[in-house]
DNA sequence: ATAGTTTCTGAAAACGTTATCATTTCCGCT
DNA sequence: AGCGGAAATGATAACGTTTTCAGAAACTAT
């Protein structure tokens, strides 16, 4: 029933290494043979056992891949850089995801030890310092992938989120708004939170416009605190009188659309929006959504290459964030106000 | 460096197999020992190597998991249901993203098969009888979730397609609506396409409305095909005066609302449009959209049980399709039409 | 006290590969 | 003819586990 090399070496009528040797190296074998022994493969349908294989050469199998929450959009462009570069390396994706539960990424990292990665892409979720401690504990390097680790001592891959979040409102800021209102992230998260409030802060007194903290309130980047924080921004409305909204996520772009709209008002005739992330429906819902995209795919590429590097070096090269280039897509979402001669 | 049983053996001053028991079987050591051995590998961090016992133990260690297009909004909802299951069972699951590619289907196959899959779970695309032999080649089973086979071999878990539709299609005829538009998926996808029109045409029929060609048109489940069939119907308006449309995919209604929008029609006023799928975002979108939700947990973790079942029976035990109880979440876009008293 | 039984532990084999080494065969050369 | 070396193949060990199996020690019952 289960054909082995053993099987195969004797269909073929040969050694058992000689089979080895036509599968890894078949330049070391008389073409005869080879063909004799490629034939009794085919005929058998014979698959190497990966443990077998695993066992007796010692390098790495698998890496692991830990996302905070699957149901985020952006994550299949990512997942699909990661996968097509470790398979590239002949290596196996561990995809676990730890649903927005910080017991379960802890509890991920001894899972995807134990299922045998040899290394782990962490994304998107912020990395507290005593992550760096259970995993060095476990012997296994970690990347970080759209995030940053607390201490900076770990390679990251991701845009460098002041200089999107600078470029998301001087693109407002270009068409016409003056007065701007921000939902930001929360400020303990490394990368989406503090980073794009300061972008966002450092394009207002770039182009000298006033800050006040009325035009500000946070959320968690989920469609209901984007719909939450809109409904805080809308209360100062009287006072600040903002025509726009930058929103540190698509998704809470998306809720901050919703509450315009059961406000009575219009995007982006009475108030314009622009997202971070570019996730698919960016593209599905009207109007279409202006926002910031990353380079996903190449990010889970090089997250790959740089864990890869690492686990054969068995040091990490350079431990420092590597900045990917964002851009702008402009969509719908943004209207150009007349120059005001105020 | 490297911590194997044979290290914490030493550390602990046992003999190997002890290790292995303590780990295995902690009843058949001497509690003393026992604590000795515990101490010895907590002490060096110690995780067995899974090749070696995925070698020695012959039990299945992978699933892989076969998805036609990541993208595809549904797709965490199933893959927590799988995951957890498959974890439970001691298993790894292989995530396998075809990309909307058929060719990289065939190939991932194989793919799945070398990185040691002893089951696939195919999800949501149709499985045509080559597949069948495709995968019988390969000496493993295959169980489908979302979808059905075309010859109904092979064991199946998704939701009545056909009563689901009817339910839909019932829904909006006892919300008063008479002139119903449908955009059906492609007669050739079963499942999704032809039991989800069928549904359409018996709800009609059982509520004795008329069938008219001009009320229906096709698209392939995504946003852009949802888009055009919506201009479609929109275009025989003056004649059917839909007042209302059912969607097989949320994706697809989606589209449409955006269509309807684009016209200068509203939602649900003008139009009630009705989904399938219950993705996430039918919950973000405004106005948000009324669909029908399938047990995708429960799915995932019915398909991982029958797939286990197959595994170690050795034979698939039942290659029926199970039908798992759909529900119609109400949300807001489908109106309540005054009862026509013409 | 001794035989029988239970409780605990270690020695050895096996899982399917690949790498090292040794052996055989064959070729070209003096 | 004899010899060095290349080319091709096979025997064997090793990777890290778990599972017999057997043996030692400690009881239990006579």
């Amino acid at each position: 029933m289960k054909v082995t090399i053993k099987t195969v070496a004797a269909h073929a009528g040969v050694s058992i290494p000689t089979v080895s040797r036509v599968l890894n190296s078949p330049d070391l074998v008389n073409p005869e043979t080879r063909i004799k022994v490629l034939d009794a493969v085919a005929a058998l349908d014979y698959y190497p056992n990966g443990h077998a294989r695993g066992l007796r050469l010692q390098h790495a199998t698998a890496v692991g891949v830990m996302v905070p929450k699957l149901d985020d959009f952006f994550f299949s462009r990512l997942y699909r850089g990661i996968y097509d570069t470790a398979l590239k390396h002949g290596l196996t994706v561990l995809l676990y995801d730890a649903q927005s539960d910080p017991q379960r990424i802890v509890g991920g990292f001894s899972t995807l030890k134990r299922q045998q990665s040899s290394g782990i892409i962490f994304c998107s979720a912020t990395f507290p310092a005593h992550y760096s401690t259970l995993t060095a504990r476990l012997g296994i390097p970690v990347v970080l992938a759209l995030t940053e680790s607390e201490q900076h001592d770990i390679p990251a891959f991701k845009v460098d989120d002041v200089r999107a979040a600078f470029d998301a409102v001087a693109y407002l800021i270009t068409r016409g708004h003056r007065s701007i209102g921000v939902i930001a992230g929360p400020l303990r998260d490394p990368g989406a939170g503090p980073e794009r409030f300061q972008g966002y802060k450092l394009a207002l007194s770039h182009y000298q416009l006033p800050f006040s903290d009325e035009h500000v309130a946070f959320g968690a980047f989920r469609y209901e605190h984007g719909y939450a924080a809109m409904t805080e921004l809308l209360l100062h409305r009287a006072n600040t009188h903002i025509t726009a909204v930058f929103a540190a996520s698509d998704e809470m772009a998306i809720g901050a659309m919703r509450c315009i709209h059961d406000h009575g008002l219009q995007v982006p005739d009475d108030i314009s929006v622009i997202g971070y992330d570019d996730v698919v429906l960016a593209n599905m819902i009207t109007p279409k959504l202006t926002t910031i995209a990353q380079p996903l795919e190449e990010i889970g590429r090089m997250a790959v290459h740089s864990l890869v590097a690492a686990i054969s070096e068995g040091q990490l090269p350079d431990s420092k964030t590597h900045y990917m280039a964002h851009s702008l897509v402009p969509r719908e979402s943004v209207k150009s106000l007349p120059y005001d001669t105020s």
